[in-house]
DNA sequence: GACGAGTTGCCAAACGTTTGGTTCACTTGC
DNA sequence: GCAAGTGAACCAAACGTTTGGCAACTCGTC
């Protein structure tokens, strides 16, 4: 049972510091602020011993009063559950802790009207910059930070314009593609990504780009468009096994939507690899540890993170950072082998 | 391209609103309030009318410096790449919305270093309250919390002493006994939670106890305790399955647990519910999307995040709210059966 | 011993709210 | 017609910082 009431002794205060030391407020400030110029050291000292020994903490709020700066930054997702945004946001987390930062999550649950809602919040709560994270294609989010004046980047998703940090997405299935190429595959289906989303766009772009390059054709009725999620993923894979019975592999736009293909596969007493090579996307933990282990790109989700967190500290900073794509890897595991002879 | 520098127009203060009015400032404060008890009908019609078409919001910065309430509260969490955590923190996140406060979220990495510093960065944004979600026993963030004052609700895990808001685990695991003895399971294997969580101790407790009631014993070696991650379930698995060859079923202490028990099954060549029943815990979304749907038992995660924010926000209306101890349901699937004749 | 430079610390205003106290005019009751 | 009561607005202080300006004091130098 917790105490209710304020606490015991009240923080201290820089008023209180400077009372205990006969100091004066601003004297106390400047002696724990990260240049003390104006104070000697000899004060210095004193103030900083005193401080520590008190259990001093500076007022994160009067400070944010005072200067319009809140170390706050926003991040909108579309919801937390989904571990791509759950891994993107642990690396913002980490760079913003070490900048003495915080970060501010919320959720939009993909639906506009609350998105709107939730970048009134952020706004709101006096946000120093936001990461979007949740940005569909011709989201207006961005517009409404604009006319606030406050700066943003966009992670993972990309917009034509904007800064934004994410991974080659088409460099990404092209990878995919020349390992299944590589093993033999000729006849490949493809669980591509939402088609408002621009992360399953490019990855089936570069797949079927690659795959074109080398001169194998992969027929429209074979690409089968899904959402980002582990039941849409049986459901596609269904729909791709019907329309193209015969294929050798299937590159999915996403582990959880490859998780739900291997359900299908399973139903009709397909196994993989034996019949069906698989290839996910963004190698979450989940991928290493599926009962049989999946191929799957990496996407490197927590410098992703990490770097739109940097690219938002530069911008308050004044600089004028670019637009980053980090380079995708592709991990081999259990799910492909060559194609049965 | 995000525009640096300030708003093109600064935003809309009280100050700005009054002088614009001719109104003091005071006033208007008390016009947009909840309750304009002081001031006229008609002055608070067009204080309305005004801040409206200004855009005004209030500076919530401000109001907690002078208030010394900031409406934000912290939650301490492992990390929010566990899809449990994640569950819960969206219920949290709803409650908290729904009750215009904002959930920060610390992630702790279950490093006891890491989770002081962020008790301390929480303590030091002037949280109201905090949601403790990953307080193994012993941990001592509880103590510091107590010691400065701010309020806190245990989530989820429970420790002896404490407001603490969850869902029953020792009738989780009970349900989950019955189903199997019911079924016909008489030889029957167990993946315990971790000895440090409360969770996953109960969890088994409740299943042993139940099957000891019902007069089936089981042996010390069929119970084997695991850390919550698939790798670590497949690994559980192996020594469940190489000390008790013979279980028809087995109950996992959770979803991710359960699903790499299923790895290690396949493996071995034994098919789920055909050669071995297997239970899991939390029904997470993945549970029902698992190639073969997983028997669960539902701990309604966003019901105990709901509930705890729910139980923190009375507590900090200076209410004396209760423990909620929620009970959980089972949900039966594909992967429970009779044992094989 | 006066002067300029440098050092050290105090003063006061400001950030945008909230809120108890005060003022002032107007009604009401007798 | 006057005291009491009431409704509506204003006033000012406070929350804890930060920061430009200023005063005082110390030194070295001529």
């Amino acid at each position: 049972m917790t105490l209710d009431g304020p606490g015991t002794r009240s923080r201290a205060t820089l008023t209180s510091l400077a009372a205990e030391l006969g100091l004066h407020v601003s004297t106390v400030s400047r002696a724990l602020s990260g240049d003390p110029g104006r104070v000697s050291a000899t004060t210095v000292e004193s103030v900083r011993r005193l401080a520590e020994q008190r259990g001093y903490r500076s007022n994160l709020t009067a400070r944010a009063l005072r200067t319009g700066r809140s170390s706050v930054v926003g991040m909108l997702v579309p919801r937390l559950t989904d571990e791509v945004l759950a891994t993107v946001y642990e690396g913002v987390d980490l760079a913003s802790m070490e900048a003495d930062y915080v970060t501010l999550v919320a959720n939009t649950l993909d639906d506009a009207d609350l998105r709107e809602q939730r970048v009134d919040l952020l706004l709101g709560r006096q946000v120093d910059g936001v990461i979007l994270a949740d940005s569909l294609l011709g989201s207006n989010a961005a517009d409404r930070l604009d006319k606030a004046g406050v700066p943003y980047v966009l992670a993972l998703r990309c917009l034509p314009t904007g800064l934004n940090v994410g991974t080659d997405d088409l460099l990404g299935g092209r990878l995919a593609a020349e390992h299944l190429l590589s093993l033999g595959h000729r006849r490949i289906g493809v669980i591509a990504g939402e088609d408002r989303a621009s992360t399953g766009v490019e990855r089936a772009r570069g797949f079927l780009d690659a795959c074109a390059e080398a001169g194998i054709a992969i027929p429209e009725h074979a690409v089968v468009p899904c959402r980002f999620s582990v039941t849409e993923g049986a459901r596609a894979a269904a729909v791709l096994l019907d329309a193209a019975p015969d294929v050798t592999a299937i590159f999915a736009a996403s582990d959880n939507v490859a998780l739900g293909a291997v359900g299908t596969l399973r139903e009709r007493g397909l196994s993989v690899p034996d019949d069906v090579s698989l290839v996910g996307y963004n190698n979450l933990p989940m991928a290493a540890s599926m009962p049989v282990p999946l191929t799957s790109v990496d996407s490197r989700l927590v410098e992703v993170g990490r770097g739109a967190m940097a690219a938002l500290l530069d911008l308050l900073d004044g600089g004028r950072p670019s637009s980053l794509r980090l380079a995708p890897e592709l991990v081999v595991r259990a799910s492909t082998a060559p194609p049965r002879a």
